[in-house]
RNA sequence: GACCCGGUAGCUCAGUCGGUAGAGCAUGCGGCUUUUAACCGCCAGGUCGUGGGUUCGAUUCCCACCCGGGUCACCA
């Protein structure tokens, strides 16, 4: 898009010209509103005269006929109508009204009174022009069919809604409900948590050392300290410490960053919640996790239902969030999808022939346990519906979880699934600094073989680990899926204010 | 990273089997003192993503690149 003054813009500017003839300067410093849009209905009541009312908003829409005008005012609570006379407002503010655009943000002072076809609509008897608009906003021509509104025309690409979220948001009122429920939802998560005696905190995003995932990191450069720095790709290694240090319950939402690739289910950054909680184990945390989705989901429902927005996203669906989760337990699920008796008794062939099957890649470099999860990822996961807890999985796919009690084989974690999408993951997590070293050990011989994804050996980690690290649980959500999961969004840049995109 | 699709006016789109492009809305001008996708009339508005190539001539065909979307790979 050229910044070179085309017509329409020319135009515009010609107008600031014009509003300085009659004395106006278009960009002001404030108005005293005194109400908004939406209340103008209720303030009116069945009457055909109402009291003045001082709003502020943006010109959505706009209709000249010679020496009256209407236009819709909008603001955060709604739009409502005005009507310009001029015999009413007079010459000079007839005049400047004659120069709105589209896009203008003004003030206006008058009665509400009732149109011929019924419309609450404000008599405007004073008019400030408080930001002219100097570019079009994409305003899309809309119009009521059945009690529904419908947009012709309207601002469609998704790559400049993206780019230019602030054009999007200001001509799209229901991207601002949509951004508002997500909002609404993360204040929701922290009054869950807060309640529960959790203590919100930030621990760093730039790291000497990165960990608590597999991931590929960002580098970034410290000029006075001459050092590299990554940005985090996880916030579990900070807040465990935490946990020792006799925060008991500790929870972070911020976000992470991962060198991958970006798509409908990707960005490079994106929000991540982690809650740690002492002496609690995998079960307590699913049962945190339960209620923290339907707290979330009952967050997003009311924002929704409030901008008038509902819909059969899974927020609404009360037989869906209602509870108890149904749970699934990893190699039972997995050798009833693949029709046999016990999948652990399979052999590497059978194994792979079943991958094969499924249509997993690169069958030969995968191991045993790894051809599993890819099994059990296509037979499994990508046909839950409803939430549902996935629990104990296999030793070597949980690195960082504590073994199963009762069957070291396994692990005590779950996982969180719904629509086919991981919504959570879990552990009782590992505090035995000997077992935890070895681990990290491993982590940097696969590092040290060229695996990116690798981490080292935290041995501040392994300090305060050894300094005597409670038991534990430990969740991580991603609320960018979380909220995309609740609203029935398909891509993760449409919940997303600002994606990462490359520059025009 | 691979493959496929797309990029034409401020917005939404059409089109040119190769002869420098159209519509609706928006903008500008004129008319209209209760309209609401307001209406009526007139005018203007485009390096057809960028750079090369083929050609008498390229927005159209070819190549490369840029940006976006989709599918796949990657993402324990």
């Amino acid at each position: 898009m050229s910044d070179e003054l085309n017509y329409v813009l020319q135009a515009r500017r010609e107008k600031i010209a014009a509003l300085a003839a009659l004395g106006v300067v278009p960009f002001a410093y404030g108005f005293d509103r005194q109400q908004f849009a939406g209340q103008c209905a209720a303030l009116l009541g069945d009457a055909a005269d109402g009291p003045v009312v001082h709003l502020a908003g943006r010109v959505v829409a706009l209709r000249a006929h010679g020496k009256t005008t209407f236009a819709h005012l909008g603001d955060p609570s709604g739009r409502v109508q005005l009507y310009f006379k001029r015999d009413v407002v007079g010459e000079i503010a007839y005049a400047v009204c004659d120069l709105l655009d589209l896009g203008d943000v003004i003030g206006v002072r008058g009665p509400l009174f009732r149109t011929r076809t019924g419309e609450v609509t404000v008599r405007v008897e004073h008019l400030e022009l408080l930001a002219k608009s100097l570019r079009p906003l994409p305003f899309g021509k809309e119009e009521e069919v059945d009690g529904k509104v419908v947009r012709h025309a309207a601002f469609a690409d998704g790559e400049q809604r993206s780019r230019q979220r602030y054009a999007d948001l200001a001509v799209h009122p229901e991207v601002r409900a949509l951004f508002t429920a997500r909002s609404r939802m993360t204040t929701a998560i922290r009054g869950f948590l807060d309640a529960l005696g959790y203590l919100e905190v930030e621990t760093p995003v730039l790291q000497s050392m990165y960990g608590g995932a597999a991931a590929k990191p960002f580098v970034t450069q410290h000029n006075a300290l001459d050092m590299p720095l990554f940005l985090r790709i996880a916030d579990e290694l900070y807040l465990k410490r935490l946990v020792v240090g006799g925060f008991e319950r500790v929870y972070e939402i911020g976000h992470d960053f991962r060198n991958e690739g970006t798509d409908r289910t990707h960005n490079p950054e994106f929000t991540m919640l982690e809650f740690y909680e002492a002496y609690a184990d995998y079960t307590t945390m699913m049962g945190r996790v339960e209620a923290l989705l339907i707290a979330a989901a009952g967050a997003v429902r009311d924002a929704l239902t409030a901008a008038g927005l509902a819909s059969d996203a899974p927020a609404f669906d009360a037989a869906v969030l209602a509870g108890p989760f149904p749970r699934m337990e990893w190699l039972p699920a997995l050798s009833q999808a693949l029709h046999v008796a016990d999948v652990t008794a399979m052999t590497d062939a059978e194994l792979k022939a079943a991958a094969e099957r499924a249509g997993v890649h690169n069958i030969a470099t995968l191991s045993r346990p790894k051809l599993m999860d890819e099994l059990f990822q296509h037979h499994v996961e990508s046909h839950i519906e409803r939430p549902t807890f996935v629990v104990d999985y296999p030793k070597e796919l949980s690195p960082l979880a504590k073994p199963k009690r009762g069957n070291p084989a396994l692990t005590e974690r779950f996982e969180l699934f719904a629509r086919g999408k991981e919504l959570a993951n879990a552990f009782s997590e590992l505090n035995d600094p000997l077992d935890q070293r070895q681990r990290f050990e491993v982590q940097a011989r696969l590092k040290a073989a060229g695996d990116e994804e690798a981490t080292g050996v935290d041995e501040d980690y392994l300090r305060a680990m050894e300094y005597g690290m409670p038991p534990m649980g430990g969740v991580g959500v991603g609320l960018d899926r979380l909220f995309m999961y609740l609203t029935g969004t398909a891509h993760i840049r449409d919940v997303i204010l600002f994606p990462t995109m490359r520059p025009e």
